[in-house]
This record gives structure tokens, C-alpha cells and sequence, in this order.
DNA sequence: TCCTAACCTGAAGCTTCCTTCATCTAATCA
DNA sequence: TGATTAGATGAAGGAAGCTTCAGGTTAGGA
């Protein structure tokens, strides 16, 4: 049973003239319309070609395979998020801590519902193996430039700065992740969203106050609690 | 084109014997194993039955179809999440804010990272249309007992339970999520989880410190900020 | 206008796997 | 010990769907 490595992986054609691009175009919507109706189990190309107006050859000149065209729509949602995020982080370097969080939350946020239907949608394919990759490579963006704001805050930070952008991108994705499963009524947004910037100031304001080495009270057993 | 339904969707002969229920677990073992070792793409009902050590005929008389698999397993780990919040939920009822989020975080983190392998594995599972259904359920669960126990706290609490209980779940899914995926390497886990309580802990003091009635500046513009 | 390259088409080959079932073995009980 | 039920087997049927390719159409330049 050898490995199955097909070898035509190569990129396919890229497009040229307008009718190519907008056939590539129309193929990655018609990609998230179809994961968006009947899930990533029973797309099929064919059923995304039909849906894109074009037909499976063409979805094939510009894809090498089916997985290709899922990572490219992934990776395509995730750019515009990442971009969002590294552009918010540049934008307040040098602020206050306060004045970053909230302008992080506020911008993945709306990031994340400008079309809510493709981010529901890309979830189904972006925790396959491949999916994590490109995930991965995503958070790896989106760390580097938050500690990298955080670092250059006005004031002082008494944690590692890693360490804080971990639980603010923890809080983040959690956060919006729950609301996008759970059939996301628009009018709950905003007021998660502020409670969430509560959360992350209180959080600083509560770092700031800890001596830059750990005074946390040790916690050894399930039943002992941080008072 | 007629809506695929097959009729065998009945519930298999369930394990009587010592030698089945042997069999049935290894093959929800094997389901796991051979899930991380290929994914959910090419794992394949006979390799999972060979993985086993038993005969795919053997698989096929436990579960239904594939799908099924793959939800029992998911199903199983995920009951076993939910009866560990629930326990410490009940058993927390009346106690302060503070023990209460500090006893959640703690059980959480412990459950989930009990088996840190299983958690990765049925992430691929998690995501998929019968999957989301099986996780919205189990999320009902922890809701509402997690909501039920803030309820009965010592301390009255400014904010909706609802409210309170959805951060609170956002911040530890989101970053569970983020320290299983990223490779979790076992040191970072304590000073994360001392992290989230140190979080959740201030969030609560700010909810504590509001009035009742919402009185959080408000903010219409991603630019301008909570100060 | 004609030619070449870009682009598009979709039937059919081929592979992969899910699932069944006829048959065999092991356990339990009278 | 013989009968009955539970459990196990794995070759083979069959469906589904990915991908190719030989042959058409359109666009743009010479």
C-alpha cells in the first residue's frame, strides 16, 4: 500500500484575461454557497462547478483538486481577517493598553461578521489536516502582530506580552466562534462585544496590578481555590 | 435526483456479551487512533476495523454507518465534558462568584486535557454538519448548568447570567482551543490556567462594579473608544 | 481577417470505500 | 451434549465522485 502521492500537484493555469477571473471568482463563491448548503461531506465539484455556471473542467484548469479550491476559499477568508487584524495593531502602536484592546475586538469582530455566512461556512473546512495548516499559519500572523502592539503600549505591561495576546486571541475566537454556532441573532453582537472589551480591560487592569514576577497564589488541587 | 434516505438508520444490536462490549470499545478506540493518524478524510471503516482487530462485518453490527461512528465517539468524550462541568457546578451552588469560575476553569481544563489526543482527533469530527449538532447539544448542557450556578451565587451579580456564562465559555473553548491545537506543550498549560482564573476573576469584579442597568460608555465607532 | 493562445466543455474512466450477507465460530443454557 | 443465540468474518456488489482529455469556443493581436 504505497503512500498515495499523486503527482499533479502542480498550480494549474492562472488567470488571464476577464472571463478567467471571473470564472475563478464566481468558483470560489459558488464554494462557500455550496459548503453553506449541504456541508463539506457532500460537496462535490461538480455541484460547485454547476453552481459557479461553469463546468467541472474549468474548476479544474485553476484548482489542482478539490482540496485545493477548499484551502483557497479558507485561506482566502482568513487573508482579509489577518490583514484586519495586523493593519488595527499597526494603527495603535504606541497607545494605551486600554485603547488597544478595544480597537482588536472591535476590528476582528466586525472582521469576522462582515459576512457571517462564509465564516459559518468555513468552518467545516478548517479543521480537516489541511485546514489546520493554513489555520495555523493564520495565528501565527495574527500573535506576532498583537505582541508586538502590546509590547509598544504606553505603559508598562507586568506579563509577558505573549502571554496576554494568548488570552485576548483566546477570548476572541472563542467568543465570536460561539456566537457564529449559535445561529448568531444580530441584536446579541453588539452587547457581547463591549462585554468582552469589560473583560479584556479588567484582565490588564488586573495585570498591571500583579508585580511583574507571578504573586498568583499557587493553586495545587481542583478543590483550592484563588480565593 | 431524490433525496438520499436510507432506510438501514436502525439502531444495531447492542453488545450483550463480555467479548462485544471488548470489541465495540476497541473499535471506538480505534476510531480515535486511526483519526489522528490520517484524519477524518481517509479514515476508512475497514482500517478502523483492522486498527481494532476486528472485521469491518463486526463494525457494521455496532454501527449503523460511518457517520454513526464518528458520532459515538464525539458523543462519548463529549458526555464525559459536560458530566464534569455539571458535577462542579452543582456542587458549587451558593459559594462565591470568585470559587465558582475558579472550580469551572479548573474541571474544564482537567477534562478536556485528560486525554489531550482524543480532544485533538475529534476536532475533525467536531466541525461537520452531524457534528456541529451533537456539540450545540452538549453546549445547551453546559449552559445552563453553568448559568444555574451563577444564579445562586452568595454575592448578587450585576449582569445577566447568561451574559456572564457565555464570556466564560468563550474564554475557556477559545483557549483550550488555541492550547490543543497549537501543540500544547504540558508546561504552558498551569500558568494559562492561572491566567484564565486571574481573567475571569476581574471580569467579574468589573461586573460587580457596574450598576445594574448597563452604564458602559457607548461606543459607535470602531475609532472611538471605551477610554 | 486570420491565427494563436486562452478558455471552456462534459462524458467517461477509474478509484475508492461503504455496506451487505452468507457462512462460520463461540458462548450459554436446558 | 445438543440446541440456540450471540458474535465474527471478509469477499464482493455497487454507488459516488474525483479527475482527465479530446475536442469545441472565444478573445486579441498581427
Amino acid at each position: 500500500m504505497p503512500p498515495r502521492l499523486k503527482v499533479p500537484l502542480e498550480p494549474r493555469k492562472s488567470p488571464v484575461q476577464a472571463r478567467s477571473v471571473a470564472s475563478v471568482d464566481a468558483i470560489l463563491e459558488a464554494t462557500i454557497q455550496v459548503l453553506l448548503q449541504v456541508g463539506k461531506e457532500r460537496l462535490t465539484t461538480t455541484r460547485v462547478a454547476l453552481r459557479a455556471g461553469v463546468s467541472v473542467g474549468t474548476l479544474y484548469q485553476y484548482f489542482p483538486n478539490k482540496n485545493a479550491l477548499l484551502q483557497a476559499a479558507l485561506k482566502r477568508h482568513l487573508s482579509e481577517i489577518s490583514d484586519s487584524i495586523e493593519r488595527v495593531c499597526r494603527d495603535h502602536k504606541g497607545t494605551t493598553l486600554r485603547h488597544m484592546v478595544t480597537a482588536l475586538m472591535t476590528a476582528f469582530l466586525q472582521a469576522k461578521m462582515r459576512d457571517v455566512k462564509t465564516s459559518v461556512a468555513l468552518y467545516y473546512v478548517s479543521s480537516d489536516v489541511d485546514g489546520a495548516k493554513t489555520v495555523q499559519q493564520m495565528r501565527t500572523r495574527y500573535d506576532k502582530a498583537i505582541v508586538r502592539m502590546l509590547a509598544s503600549a504606553s505603559e508598562p505591561l507586568a506579563v509577558e506580552p505573549e502571554i496576554v495576546a494568548s488570552m485576548l486571541l483566546g477570548l476572541l475566537m472563542g467568543v465570536s466562534r460561539r456566537i457564529l454556532e449559535s445561529g448568531a441573532p444580530e441584536q446579541y453582537l453588539e452587547p457581547l462585544r463591549r462585554e468582552m472589551i469589560v473583560m479584556a480591560c479588567a484582565y490588564l487592569d488586573a495585570c498591571s496590578a500583579r508585580s511583574p514576577i507571578q504573586d498568583t497564589p499557587s493553586v495545587n488541587e481542583s478543590t483550592r481555590y484563588t480565593n
